[in-house]
DNA sequence: TTGCTCCTCACGTCACGTGAGGTGGC
DNA sequence: TTGCTCCTCACGTCACGTGAGGTGGC
């Protein structure tokens, strides 16, 4: 949405032009007492204020964090509603459909895998196959990656600094040592866990290799790649588009593993 | 849903007890016409055959897998319809979501932790903040682990076969060399990588330790490791109820990366 | 006779899309 | 006069939930 010209009543029309949104739903959205424009003309067309514009810009703010129309009216109109608990109602709500949505994922990933070859119509074979997925629950549900860090502390800083990730916390024992450390990274969560002699876990920086890494998904890779090396990370290669369809660099966090950020190119 | 006892015919309030449906459900299968009962008594009460609860039985099995009602109708009643098709565009539409809600996820995480320590109305503080967040989006929305291993092969049909991992595929080169391997694991996807002195990326049977492991979040953590060790992994340690609220077991792979597969208790 | 199940309308849901039929301003 | 925008109904969406008001069988 573009910054309002201060001063200038909009019809309808030019309104929807400028937001994005249609005729109609600003039309609901008076119809609902979301959004009445301050006047109208004598021949009844809506005229739009600064104020009113300025109102539109909250809903749609708050509309692209999936917020119903009447928890949008609730939070402007009512000084006493509690965004920040609705919006916490609205993230487990969320993260409960998530979980449902990853399962049915699961299942019809591995079910279409299984059709491979079949025809595709709905054979009493097919109903078996569907019948034993559907039953199967053994199924894995999320992944969480865990690196191994000598200092976590300073490589939760890190990641969060340089990265970008978050938000994560550290977990410290009685003494005040970090013996854990969680942090958002895409869509989960990545764990910091201290070297351990007993798990044969060992910081790359001790062993001099990695046996394993992480890549991130990111919408604009190029912006990201600026972002790290600006804030002085190891860059193994800038961006590039690689033969498998992606364009991708790769960089070496505070004690040598390997993370590589990436998009689908196309 | 149960057994039908066959050459009983049932009332609707028995088939919505014995399927855990409504009777408005089955009301309205039947408006719609996805499931007419065979008869109805003199009084008009619906009277459903076997084949009308088997029928039930494959609506409801379909309906799991997220169809609508008008794709099973479609898929019983049509034989031209392909229903391999359906659940292809079926799971790109799932994904399509699912990419939507990871992003508005991760947003709305990222928001309430920014929102701490403030009261939770609708400032004009609290405004500023959304619109830098809703602006952002250098934001990460997926994350890939990669292993690396010496014979990616084996691995690949070692952790399909043990932990139930895929589907996936290998690639190879054109000597028909495998390098690159990718298996669907919970909520998305392990890279298989071969060793690399370039990139320092060794396995850990070749280094002694390993720099990561990764835990995967499974329903049944015990069913999951009695089909692991009947498999023939290493187990590192059997389930048991962890202090930091998860049900955990530990098993290494061929390869000797460290694999647990938890559950959060209650 | 009293519960219980059964029946058929019919409205409501959420955020609009999509016409239908008609008017006002450049 | 011709387009274009504007207006107000009003139905449709998807899969039922939730009464209202009434009947039939043990």
């Amino acid at each position: 949405m573009e910054a309002p010209e201060t001063g200038k009543v909009r019809k309808v029309g030019e309104l929807a032009a400028a937001s994005g949104l249609t005729v109609r739903t600003l039309h609901y959205y008076e119809q609902i007492g979301l959004l009445v424009p301050a006047e109208r003309t004598e021949a009844g067309h809506r005229l739009y204020s600064d104020s009113d514009i300025e109102r539109l810009y909250r809903i749609d703010l708050l509309r692209r964090l999936g917020l119903s129309l009447a928890d949008i009216g609730k939070a402007l109109d009512d000084p006493a509603w509690n965004l920040k608990a609705a919006l916490g109602a609205h993230v487990r709500e969320l993260e409960r459909r998530l979980d449902q949505e990853r399962r049915l994922h699961s299942r019809l990933a591995h079910l279409l895998a299984t059709l491979g070859s079949t025809h595709g119509e709905l054979t009493d074979d097919l109903l078996t196959i569907l019948e034993e997925m559907t039953m199967l629950d053994t199924n894995a549900q999320r992944r969480i990656s865990t690196l191994v860090y000598a200092d976590p502390e300073t490589a939760y800083d890190f990641l969060k600094r340089v990265f970008g990730f978050g938000p994560g916390q550290l977990t410290r024992d009685e003494a005040g040592h970090v013996v854990h450390g969680e942090l958002q990274a895409g869509d989960g969560v990545v764990w910091l866990h201290l070297e351990s002699a007993e798990f044969e876990l060992s910081s790359p920086r001790s062993l001099g290799a990695a046996t394993a890494c992480v890549s991130v998904l990111v919408d604009d890779v190029d912006g990201h790649f600026e972002r790290t090396k600006r804030n002085g990370a190891l860059i193994v290669y800038p961006p590039r588009d690689q033969p498998y369809g992606y364009r991708e660099y790769s960089a070496r966090d505070c004690e040598g593993h390997l993370w590589s950020f990436m998009k689908a190119i196309d």
